[in-house]
DNA sequence: TTGTTTGTACAGAATTTACTGTATGTACTG
DNA sequence: CAGTACATACAGTAAATTCTGTACAAACAA
């Protein structure tokens, strides 16, 4: 059986790519890997049987395969007659490199709005009273300059997201290199 | 002095905020703090002020500051009669995220994509040999499927940073929200 | 009901990552 | 030339993250 070790190799050096990749975007690399495991198998797995795949343990693939599904890059798969619960990747990957950035980049831009927006007017408060000394008017002015703009760089970034929710960022750059349709 | 309280008590919220967001881009919140303190002090800062400033080591401050100037985040100003380095922080945040991406992204997809290609070559040799047999070459065709749908991935993604590099994401979405230009 | 199977919370262990202090090299100064 | 000021390499330490094993809870079976 040399060939079902050809195979296996050729899968592994993909897999190792897949894992690689992810973690540059932050995803640790084991459940990297066991995301590039679920997406070759065919059948889907059960915890038990990705522990034995990648000897780890049971708790670990546990945890790691929640965090793929709270990314929405695994789900899990009801089956007839089994007791355990099986998951398989969601292979659409266009989607989840969308999905795991307007999730991750959203998340604190609201947050980050409010906070610029109180600062902005307790500064604008120091601008307007006539008991601030003239050079804290200036460096306040200052300050003021730089919120101002990174609200603009948030609202840019805002917009940005939009496209990639709204799967916008498909006209701009189509999935398919030669045909400019979806 | 109260105001002088007041205003660094809302820079600090801010410089907290950029702090955090960078964080979430997969930068070290140390790191992060030492850009924000960069981004609001209008003269540029020697490895010593910062040091002051932060209450780090020197040793720190110098390898922060140099991960700044490896993502373009950072520049080294020269000043006239004084032998330390100084830094400033570089204000366009929009080249800033585009080149961040540019660079974290592009960073393996060619060797990805290069690894693929040889998996994708190794697999259709199985399945061209009447060696192999049948049951292996179905898993071989599963395998050889998802290989060309990653190579597609990775080809848009490419191109998507194309747009990134060039700047022609700002045509798609502007900068300014309300004028189409630029 | 009791026994069994399966998934997960939690605490501690192991590993990785970030930080510090010292030691050294280099470039200026006089 | 020595002497000083500065930045950084490197090794060791501290802190944070990830992983494991146990213990327990929920769901099911008989």
């Amino acid at each position: 059986m040399d060939e079902d070790l050809k195979l296996e190799r050729a899968r592994m050096r993909v897999i190792d790519t897949i894992t690689q990749n992810m973690n540059l975007y932050g995803i640790t690399p084991s459940v990297g890997r066991l995301y590039g495991l679920l997406y070759f198998n065919e059948e889907p797995m059960s915890l038990d049987s990705m522990k034995d795949e990648l000897g780890m343990s049971k708790t670990s693939m546990s945890t790691s395969v929640r965090q793929l599904q709270e990314l929405k890059m695994v789900e899990k798969i009801w089956k007839k007659g089994t007791r355990k619960d099986l998951y398989h990747s969601v292979d659409d990957w266009y989607q989840t490199f969308t999905d795991y950035f307007s999730i991750k980049w959203r998340k604190g831009i609201s947050q980050n709005i409010a906070s610029i927006n109180k600062s902005l007017e307790e500064v604008s408060e120091l601008l307007e009273s006539p008991n601030t000394p003239i050079e804290i008017k200036e460096a306040a002015n200052n300050d003021k300059d730089r919120f101002l703009y990174a609200l603009e760089y948030y609202d840019w970034l805002n917009r940005l997201i939009d496209t990639f929710e709204t799967n916008e960022i498909f006209k701009f750059v189509p999935k398919q290199k030669d045909t400019p349709k979806n």
